[in-house]
RNA sequence: UGCCAGAUAGUGUAACAGGUCAACACGCCUGACUCUGGAUCAGGAGACUCCAGGUUCGAGUCCUGGUCUGGCAGCCA
């Protein structure tokens, strides 16, 4: 029962402490509870790890609960793409998709029970009103009149604000508890408005609806619920929580706070993400810039990344600021593991080998990824006429550089050994072609005189080659927090989206099925985006760089030499 | 001048009911290896555990008092 390895937390402690009480007669019962308002997003990935893990670690069960109890905001579309984000992380709800909704007609005779017992009462001030009698943070609040209603009169009031024979905002049902709280939460909370709106399950049915305070404990205890994790802000909430469990006296799930996830460079909030779909900042909520599952399902993230992060960052009270550096080492390890090499040039350099026969072309045989030889190897094309990188080229190389430069001699990885043996340059001075020779003797890209031959470059045979468009991203924002701002939208990273047209890729990836994920060899990880089509058209998206260790280098050069220049 | 919560290397988490040199991961720095400057491997730097007192043979862990940070005044969740 206890995790092997990593995976102990707070939540964890207090779980194997309730099973040894023999509380819940040993039952652990959670659920992931979205509200169907907006895509989910990876801070949400934390909380179903969660719950899923910990139900299934305790040999428990999770369920998948949409907390709809507002049909102004809520949406059928966004049900369907939490079911969808859900199933594609691999978390399994079985039979359980619950609905709040579901609930009305009980959560209904709760309120009643709660009126019948002088607990609740309906109020007539207007939300300003309510707001005023509230009190502020330092001061307590007034009872109204309205508080002091008979039974009689808030059982007929309610059932006529059931019916609908009152506009929206006219009343609204309040629990009777305390207007002198220190806890504002506390001041006689709303909990059932009127809303004279179709709800998306409910249709007409209803007019009144209850709010989260309400609706949430009293779903947790009806399904049974023995442990309701939340996130910090809802601390304040659990009092009121734990109030209407005790005042109707029903099975009573314990609440137990975590802090929510926030990562560097980018925003975690169903209003910031909504606010750059609709600002159009961003294509869409499956931008693969978003951190939204869509988004990083889209921009190639694997689902096992996914949870593996959510794994490492732990579960803890403190709020903290996650390095999405860690994210993205989850992902390199993981598509380190299953992602096929393939070949592939962004910045096209023609080269052309002088001595190589004009119309011979070679099958070579290219090992598919040397981290599972069971991936078995392909054959690629080589002919005379290739393209390389064209950082991989330098007329006038940094020290430290072992690429190509004139003169000097590289191995075309799984080909030959090639020397540059001419540069040629358009007016501009730009270098557009290299001519070159190569060794026949080092077919498959080894010889057996000893040479060292440093650099290893990829490289696509150009009449093969299919052309390609190459999107390069990069993080959404240049700042680490960028809520911190008042306008976030301030440190929006300009170049976050660039695309490369046209890029050559191997002739191997012809029929290469939508989000299928590959490594360029020595570039990073790609994937094929939606936006390809059976004619041919081929888009990826870079999902990850590989760690470069060379650009790593050239940076500190540069700025060392920008430093020494003063 | 309210209530609640938190504070451990750059970042995130540990340290089991006070007891080996405060651990692990990411990041950073070295080096080795390599037909990916990838991966892998080996090593290293980096924390007076928010502060000040106290209890104790012994405190990150307990007590007292501070400081700082976050949340809360929707008919949102």
């Amino acid at each position: 029962m206890v995790i092997s390895g990593v995976g102990e937390d707070f939540i964890r402690d207090i779980i194997i402490e309730d099973l040894k009480a023999n509380k819940n007669e040993g039952r652990v019962v959670t659920r992931f509870p979205p509200e169907p308002n907006g895509y989910l997003h990876i801070g949400h990935v934390k909380s179903i790890s969660l719950n899923f893990g910990v139900a299934s670690e305790f040999k428990g069960i999770c369920y998948l609960r949409f907390d709809d109890t507002n049909p102004t905001k809520e949406e059928q579309r966004y049900i369907d793409a939490i079911k969808e984000d859900v199933q594609w992380l691999g978390f399994d709800w079985a039979e359980h998709e619950y609905y709040a909704s579901d609930y009305f007609e009980r959560l209904y005779g709760y309120a009643l029970t709660l009126i019948k017992e002088g607990k609740a009462y309906v109020c007539d001030l207007s939300q300003e009103e309510i707001r005023e009698y509230r009190g502020s943070l330092t001061e307590s609040g007034r009872e109204c009149l309205y508080r002091s209603r008979s039974i009689e009169e808030n059982l007929s009031l309610f059932e006529r604000m059931k019916k609908g024979e009152f506009e929206d905002g006219a009343c609204v049902l309040r629990a009777k508890i305390d207007m002198n709280s220190p806890n504002v939460v506390m001041r006689d909370p709303v909990i059932y408005r009127i809303i004279k709106a179709s709800h998306h399950r409910t249709g007409n049915r209803w007019c009144i609806y209850p709010m989260y305070d309400f609706a949430h404990p009293l779903s947790d205890s009806i399904e049974g619920i023995t442990h309701s994790l939340c996130t910090l802000e809802f601390e304040n909430n659990r009092p009121l929580y734990d109030w209407f469990l005790d005042q109707l006296n029903i099975h009573h799930p314990q609440q137990i706070e975590f802090a929510r996830l926030n990562l560097s460079y980018t925003v975690l909030s169903k209003r910031k993400l909504l606010e750059l779909v609709e600002g159009g900042y961003v294509n869409g909520w499956d931008d693969p810039r978003m951190p939204t599952i869509s988004g990083l399902r889209r921009r190639g993230y694997t689902p096992q990344a996914i949870r593996t992060f959510c794994e490492r960052i732990g579960v803890a009270k403190t709020n903290s600021l996650v390095d999405i550096a860690l994210l993205e080492h989850c992902l390199r390890e993981d598509l380190n593991r299953r992602a096929p090499r393939v070949m592939a040039v962004l910045c096209p350099l023609k080269v052309v080998i002088d001595n190589y026969p004009e119309d011979q072309v070679e099958e070579l045989e290219a090992i598919n990824n040397p981290e599972d030889p069971l991936m078995g190897s392909r054959l690629i094309p080589f002919s005379r006429v290739l393209y390389i990188e064209r950082d991989d080229f330098r007329e006038d190389p940094p020290p430290g550089f072992f690429r190509l430069t004139p003169d000097g001699e590289v191995r075309l990885k799984h080909a030959y050994y090639i020397r540059c043996e001419d540069v040629v340059k358009d007016e501009r001075g730009e270098v557009v072609e290299l001519h070159c020779s190569y060794d026949p003797r080092s077919r498959g890209g080894w010889t057996r005189d000893g040479r060292k031959v440093k650099g290893t470059l990829h490289w696509v045979s150009a009449q093969h080659a299919l052309e390609a468009e190459v999107r390069l991203y990069d993080r959404l924002f240049t700042k680490p927090s960028p809520e911190e701002d008042p306008d976030f939208k301030v440190s929006l990273n300009p170049e976050s989206l660039k695309i490369l047209s046209p890029c050559w890729v191997e002739s191997s990836l012809k029929d290469a099925p939508i989000g299928s994920r590959y490594q360029f060899l020595r570039l990073g990880y790609f994937c094929v985006d939606p936006d390809s089509s059976d004619e041919g058209r081929l888009v990826f998206n870079q999902t990850v760089p590989l760690r470069d260790t060379w650009a790593k280098i050239e940076k500190l050069q540069k700025e060392k030499r920008r430093r020494d220049g003063g």
